[in-house]
DNA sequence: CTGAAAGCGCTTACAG
DNA sequence: CTGAAAGCGCTTACAG
């Protein structure tokens, strides 16, 4: 019986002494440079990476080159299907500029954000993308200033950094507006906690003015499907609720949605809903949400790109990129997706 | 103005000339060993880098010791909200350990998970664990035998791996047996695409011979909302389904849902449901799923332990962990979570 | 207690 | 067209 001695990955020289050149040739051809390389000795040589199975050594690489080809990405949380969705997105769209994803978590807290980017900049990722849960994401201490960087998912811009987002202002303003041409005589908003006066809050503001309506009643809870269980409790527990509401995130118009069930009312006939973010889970909920979509693949690939710097004419450039009102029948639509 | 040269990383000499120390004492610093070091030249050695915000190059380290301090994550992809939080749960349990993670899609396709194995291979990750939804993972073309693997929330033990999952069986059962006691008359199945007789269809059958019902009727769809969806419409459309139902994942639960409240009927008034996954939107369907829950967490925390080895009397082990019922009000037991 | 030196696997300018 | 050599930043046995 063969006891197979602890193994060894194969390098470049194993390839090297097995096509018999030098191991200078063995990167030639597996670059195809920068020196040119005899057709037959390249031959041999890739014959001999297919019969060891080698694959450089990425660490020796980034070592050598100063680029890892990994892009590291932060996001607050994997709970709320939003981030993970968005995840895939950016996966995606690295994988097909040829970058892994170093993926991290900051459990929404900004101590944890400070400390995964001193992480990621010591493992020598080629550039970091930021979704920050929070108002203004906390960059005071990022000590790598080479490091591209882009922040991702914010709703304003960030003098100084490179930022995409949707334009949140409009999304709330078309879904507010939208509850206002199905004639709903109320319209209240579920909004998270953010800073004061976040976008979506002004859209559905400026929605109502726009249009001569009084400001509808408000209810702030925590971006989950619990704040919005409990927001809509409170909304509507008295039976004084508005015609209609605005909320801020699908995860919580999930907890609004249980919390009129429970409380004996229908959507859309008792109150109706628009909700901002268009996750999957919006699809299926009962009725089907009607939603402010967030592009999330375009802003994905929007994100890798300026990271990479692939289009980088201004070194701090927002990139704003329009919602999409889709129509569901929780607003009153009856319209099946 | 200054304007900043290209920013270089602060490195482990930069620290050692701030300090008036070698390279070596460095390390010695930062390690903590394994030479000692004098408590003073310690002392300047760590404000030097507290003061130039140092930290150890990691592809440095991960070339000269052969550790990278990465596990690799592949799951088959992250719309399911089952991927997302068991990701999360071995982000954390990884962390924990002082690991970060690479994770990788495979987006069900057995071609992608084998290319995203030899991708982590060659960046030295220290092990991986694969999440397949594959009957049997195809690990045929794995090239590195040195990197530890495990396979995670496999049903069945694989040979010659590593693997960690639930008692899917018993699960089954458990939740199937929990329909017969509300005693209801004919209970189906819906049941995702997998190999033949897999053990949730296994567990659902043994539980109604066991208590000497009849066999209900099946049907099988993808493992998708969706899928679920077009099931429900065909096994309740034609008025004709059972009475009750257990289904083999909760996002096809939730599409079920939907083909019911389509076709007017009410859960669990016409038709009880029980599901197996216990994700968080579980929690929040309407009504809320009564479902054989996976222990994430503890499955995560078995993976990351395994391929770390800390747990390693045997090579080949397989981690049984015990599902758990967690009732909700979809199979008529109107418990509210 | 401290430091000079080898070597991890690679890329690439340089010499032939 | 091919190869010997330097050096990326680190860890650690070895010598002092």
């Amino acid at each position: 019986m063969t006891v197979p001695t602890t193994p060894r990955a194969v390098t470049r020289a194993d390839v090297a002494r097995y096509a018999g050149v030098s191991t200078s040739v063995v990167s030639y051809v597996v670059h195809d440079g920068p020196r040119p390389v005899a057709a037959e000795t390249a031959a041999r040589v890739r014959e001999a990476i297919r019969v060891l199975g080698y694959r450089p050594n990425a660490s020796a690489q980034a070592l050598r080159t100063g680029s890892s080809k990994m892009l590291g990405l932060i996001v607050p949380e994997l709970d709320n299907p939003f981030w993970p969705e968005l995840a895939q997105e950016v996966m995606h769209a690295a994988a097909a500029r040829g970058y892994d994803v170093l993926l991290a978590s900051s459990d929404g807290e900004a101590a944890q954000e400070r400390d995964r980017l001193r992480t990621l900049s010591a493992r020598q990722v080629d550039g970091i993308i930021v979704t920050s849960i929070m108002t203004r994401p906390d960059l005071s201490t990022v000590t790598d200033p080479g490091i591209p960087m882009v922040l991702l998912n914010t709703f304003f811009e960030v003098p100084q950094y490179a930022s995409i987002g949707v334009d949140a202002l409009r999304g709330a303003h078309d879904g507010t507006t939208h509850l206002i041409e199905h004639g709903y005589d109320s319209i209240g908003l579920v909004m998270g906690h953010a800073g004061p006066m976040e976008l979506r809050e002004q859209g559905w503001m400026r929605a109502l003015r726009d249009a001569g309506r009084p400001d509808g009643p408000i209810a702030r809870c925590a971006f989950t499907r619990q704040g919005g269980y409990e927001a809509g409790l409170r909304m509507f527990g008295d039976g004084a609720g508005p015609r209609s509401v605005f909320v801020s995130s699908d995860m919580q118009a999930v907890g609004v949605l249980r919390a009129l069930h429970e409380l004996g009312l229908r959507a859309p006939d008792d109150v109706a809903i628009v909700s901002f973010d268009g996750s999957a889970e919006a699809d299926y909920t009962t009725p089907q949400l009607t939603v402010v979509r967030q592009p999330v693949e375009t802003m994905a690939r929007a994100a890798v790109d300026r990271v990479l710097g692939i289009d980088a004419e201004h070194p701090w450039h927002r990139d704003l990129v329009p919602p999409r009102l889709v129509l569901g029948s929780s607003c009153g639509c009856d319209v099946r997706r």
